[in-house]
DNA sequence: TGCCTTTGTGTGTGCGATACACTATCCTCG
DNA sequence: CGAGGATAGTGTATCGCACACACAAAGGCA
């Protein structure tokens, strides 16, 4: 396949490197974490390369394959960055992709010194890796309102206390309950099992699966370029439900504030 | 380009070649308009070659250069395609963008043979670059509810009339005129200049221009990675205001229907 | 001066978001 | 085995915002 142009278009890309770099969230005790890689003193987001013959997303889940499998995750582009001078010294190009996967089904990380980090709590970042998890929350938190990502946040079956936590904790503040129940009820979107149960303490509850729901009419906004499709769209949960409640999270960065 | 000596970043990524496209709409005889250079038997999205020292955004710009200068367009990165084989026997990365310029600065292409087309009426489209134009679509479709990139269509100062003419042909759908008023009035976005006037016919209209609010409060998304900010974000337009109106655009596409 | 064209203006209705408190059911411990 | 603690589960009233809708005002032109 050597064509003409061959020489010219290697010109002006040749020296440009491309990786992925990836925002990983779960929820673990009542909130949100990241998953961040030792990186010299700092920290950093699990990033790699891509490969020649590699689809884009495919190294994103690659980056993840330490904590779960690439059919585990939820992942979806954020965005490029392309700066020159991004990391110093090399012209690359990254593209920052973030993740949700449950807690139920991810692995310790093994291979590299990496942990999961509350993003109420965050340590030093290496680059703007600090910026990219901030864009990926604002992404997550507007998602919720308008999909059903959340549900990417909880096993198989679930109870409502749960569903709403999932809530709660990505928008930092609580929720009413029986708005929030009814609404779900409404949207039709979760289902009732023969299940109940599952703590040892109070009334035992409810289990739910979530289901697939048509969506209703041209609601919501189209998604029709997401690295992997989210199993469900459009179902509207948000505009939401609003409550005095304590103001928890949105990261409180450790070293000096971007943006 | 088989390089087996190369280091291992090289390995990875020398053979991955760096590209942008972009989406540039304008609004002209009351109509959405996207810029499409000819490219064989059919047409494309403006598109070059990343330069090594060069950022993504000043690469989208340079390849509008046709018809409009760096500044006067406004732009924000879509989407990041990095499918193998996207392009046959190229394994290419491309950065889609789309963009926003007023018909009072656009100058007509004039280096390739290349013309402004009604969304609604589009041509045949190389590689996937409908669905580019479809995405930028609902992505401005959005954007336009919650941000005021509308603005960017229209010359410093306008009327009424034709800022709620910006909406309908973007949204493909009539407003109410006494809605939309009122709207943009409590806002705050508009303010009354001294003059009047503009068409030989009809009531003269006051001309507006466009100012600057202070979010009000945390509404709307967090826009933080947009290629270039937009002047102003953060003041909802939208829940916009429906009305049985004609069902205007929302593209047609001449050969087959992608998604 | 009359007609055409475009600008500009106010009110009523309905739905959805929000606020709010008590009962039901299980477990545990004395 | 009864009391207390913990969590699940349930219904109503208010309010603001989106939406529908029609006529007077001001200029141009024949």
């Amino acid at each position: 396949m050597v064509d003409t142009n061959q020489s010219e278009l290697d010109r002006h890309t040749a020296a440009i490197h491309v990786g992925v770099e990836v925002a990983v969230f779960t929820i673990r005790d009542d909130a949100l974490h990241v998953l961040l890689a030792r990186s010299g003193a700092a920290w950093g987001l699990p990033s790699d390369a891509v490969r020649p013959e590699e689809a884009l997303d495919d190294a994103a889940r690659r980056a993840l394959a330490d904590v779960a499998g690439p059919r585990q995750v939820w992942l979806e582009q954020l965005f490029t960055f392309g700066d020159v001078h991004r990391v110093p010294d090399l012209r690359q190009i990254s593209v920052a992709h973030y993740a949700l996967v449950s807690a139920d089904v991810v692995s310790d990380p093994t291979e590299r010194p990496a942990r999961w980090w509350p993003v109420s709590a965050l340590p030093s970042l290496v680059l703007d890796h600090y910026r990219i998890i901030d864009y990926a929350l604002s992404r997550l938190r507007n998602k919720l309102a308008y999909t059903t990502v959340g549900f990417q946040l909880l096993p198989q079956r679930f109870t409502l206390g749960e569903l709403q936590r999932v809530y709660e904790v990505i928008l930092g503040r609580d929720l009413d309950k029986r708005n929030f129940r009814r609404k779900v009820e409404l949207l039709g979107i979760v289902k009732p099992t023969r299940e109940q149960r599952i703590t040892g303490t109070g009334r035992p509850a409810q289990l739910y699966r979530f289901v697939a729901t048509e969506a209703p009419e041209a609601l919501g906004a189209p998604e029709p370029l997401a690295t992997t499709q989210p199993p469900v769209q459009l179902a509207r949960i948000g505009p939401v439900l609003r409550r005095r409640g304590r103001v928890v999270s949105t990261p409180a960065l450790p070293g000096d504030g971007v943006r």
